[in-house]
DNA sequence: GAAAGATTGGAGTGTCAACTCCAGAAAAAG
DNA sequence: CTTTTTCTGGAGTTGACACTCCAATCTTTC
């Protein structure tokens, strides 16, 4: 499992002061979260009851409850989860993304998973950013450290090609970056309104072009 | 009010079918949505229940299932007016775009409402979108009837400003305009998220740049 | 192997949300 | 003015959901 940027790992029992886990109780809080992500995704937090969850994970409702305190802090480990899963999906492209080459390469790929999963869904980690910011401050947090280690994978290829004079030294990796990240969830929350990639593509594309309006052209 | 495309007016009791309405149950409709869009804006879907929306829009829990069939007829109709409102706020600059000078007004217009906003509460039309779209399919094909009218209005400019000549002949208006509109999307979404500007801007500019470069300089 | 602590099952509780019903007030139609 | 239709108030119903409780059973620790 590759790690992109540092994990912060919050407001669930993983810490110091709850009670101890044993490899079991490791075991059945991960089946617990794997299953509440997945029918997040799904259907929403919201969409999703701790009975849902209960019954996917093959757990008794107690189980849930001495995992977490609350639906939040379930909710809170679903975050961790996907962002660990969405940037886990992309490696190993992102650490590397210091070239055009590679920039195509991790578009492609990008663009290839919402068709797999024919335009359904959208970002897992945009949707529950666009669910929870409002209301639960810590939940908000947790989804911007998430999207931090995202812009940040990006950022740090665009300053590897700057350093090494592929890109051009007035160039703004912080800011291409951020617009590239901007793009991609813009695209993929049009491609999974309109069940088509065509958002998503044209997109990325564009931000590509702007990138590659920056590099220095060798041979010219 | 300003309209920018065709209006499809589904699934709420405004068409033939149903009763007929009066001036004064028109006006209690009227309230009834415009409470329920303000509430959906600030809470979600999921978080505003029927009856906030009847203390809100002060009228009594028969008068909502009087003039909507049921929660998601209430929601389609929130969809129309937030569309509606969202595509009003931008006008007239929106139905213009013909010109870069237009293309930054309208960017400035679009950083400016967030930052009144505080940068919350993201985009009306797409926070509706991403909590919407898998769980109700009227609701989907709406948002995404929501979407076209705007794209359709940035991509008249862009075909205005290529049909005058100002931009270079092979540009793609219809592909600029879904990436610009998706940089919006996105820009807002991380704007939501971090409480600032900054991605908004990053991302818009960035699409202002790529349709720059398609312009023809007359100078040169 | 016994005490201490972690894990599990599942019934139970209180709250809240969507929706129904019906009777009475207001307005429109004739 | 009378009839018909729309509009309004609010009590009531049904179900779902988050969360609690406690007793039973594994696991670790010493």
């Amino acid at each position: 499992m590759t790690r992109t940027g540092t994990r912060t790992d919050t407001a669930d029992e993983t810490d110091g002061t709850g009670p101890r886990l044993t490899r079991k109780g490791l075991a059945t809080r991960g089946r617990i979260v794997a299953a509440a992500a997945d029918l997040m995704f799904e259907r929403g937090v919201a969409g999703t009851s701790t009975d849902d969850v209960r019954a996917a994970a093959g757990v008794s409702t107690s189980q849930i409850y001495h995992y977490f305190t609350d639906k939040n802090a379930l909710i809170r480990a679903v975050i961790a989860h996907q962002t660990d899963a969405v940037l886990d999906a992309q490696e190993p492209l992102l650490s590397r993304l210091d070239s055009m080459a590679a920039l195509r390469a991790w578009r492609d790929l990008v663009v290839d998973l919402q068709r797999q999963r024919h335009c359904e869904g959208g970002c897992p980690i945009g949707s529950l950013a666009s669910e929870l910011s409002e209301g639960d401050p810590q939940a908000r947090a947790d989804l911007v450290d998430g999207f931090a280690r995202w812009e940040g994978a990006i950022r740090d290829g665009l300053h590897a090609m700057r350093d090494r004079g592929d890109l051009r030294a007035d160039a703004d990796p912080e800011r291409l970056a951020l617009a590239t990240l901007a793009a991609l969830q813009g695209g993929l929350l049009l491609t999974q309104m309109r069940r088509e990639t065509a958002p998503l593509e044209a997109a990325l594309d564009s931000m590509l072009d702007i990138i590659e309006r920056w590099t220095v052209t060798t041979a010219g």
